[in-house]
DNA sequence: ATAGGTGCAAACCCTTTGCAGATGC
DNA sequence: GCATCTGCAAAGGGTTTGCACCTAT
């Protein structure tokens, strides 16, 4: 179904599907969470040994800059992409640990009212990485 | 004054003070805003050509460990360094004209009780980068 | 047929590391 | 004097790019 949905909008706007294209976006639309360019690569090669990580990159940008894909950096040297459609979560990252927590949004809700009355701000807040402590890591 | 307290903060530690590590102070103490290792390379290497940028970073990251300096990660593919000691605020970063704004702490009060009560998470809130558009971007 | 996409290899940027020589304490 | 720091050079990780070949349309 996601997946349908990027192949479509990628027909539509004139770019090609080709196989390698149709493996990234199926590994987007698959995954459930945020997935790196390697965390793509690693598993289309499962299946197509062939591609080349320069391919995924290409696409990613591709998707980015048609905003089928959104582009989170978590501060881990890597950059996440997920699928635009699926809702808006947030990520709660323990320092320590390194665990991770997912926010609901509407928690965010109330800043985000903010941010535009004080500062006349319009916040991107639909992917978010806060970082601290999580419950266990706060001894 | 931010340049006397670190410098006494490292000499207590038992560290040494290199003209290297004084200068790099110097320039994290003197700057207003997030300064990345590059800025400081450049800084430095004004008045003291000889300087390497290896040694920016294993001063950047003495300083990390030892809680003087703080980091962020502002998505722009670098890690910005600042004072810990200055007033914590926030950056609203403009996607599409790359303004920065700064953001008073105290907007985030709120955000960071519901995120304890609601998630046991203690957020660090210090170094906030939350993109978006300016007004002026909004059209 | 041809614009657009791919693989490859190399370059890129920022950051880290091993080592031998230098220096603050 | 000696542990600590430095400069150097090289490697590292993630990402981007130039080019010649290939392929979806």
């Amino acid at each position: 179904m996601g997946r349908e949905h990027l192949n479509q909008a990628l027909q539509d706007l004139g770019y090609r599907l080709t196989p390698q294209r149709l493996m990234v976006l199926e590994m987007i639309a698959e995954s459930t969470d945020h997935i790196s360019a390697e965390d793509i690569y690693d598993r289309v090669r499962a299946c197509y040994p062939h591609i080349n990580i320069s391919t995924i990159y290409r696409t990613l940008e591709l998707l980015k800059q048609l905003g089928l894909v959104t582009v989170t950096d978590m501060g881990d040297g890597r950059i996440s992409y997920h699928y635009a459609d699926r809702g808006h979560h947030h990520h709660l990252i323990c320092h320590r640990c390194g665990a991770r927590l997912e926010l609901d949004e509407s928690l965010l809700g109330p800043l985000k009212k903010t941010l535009m009355k004080e500062c006349g701000f319009q916040a991107d807040l639909r992917h978010l990485a806060i970082f601290g402590r999580c419950r266990a890591c706060q001894k």
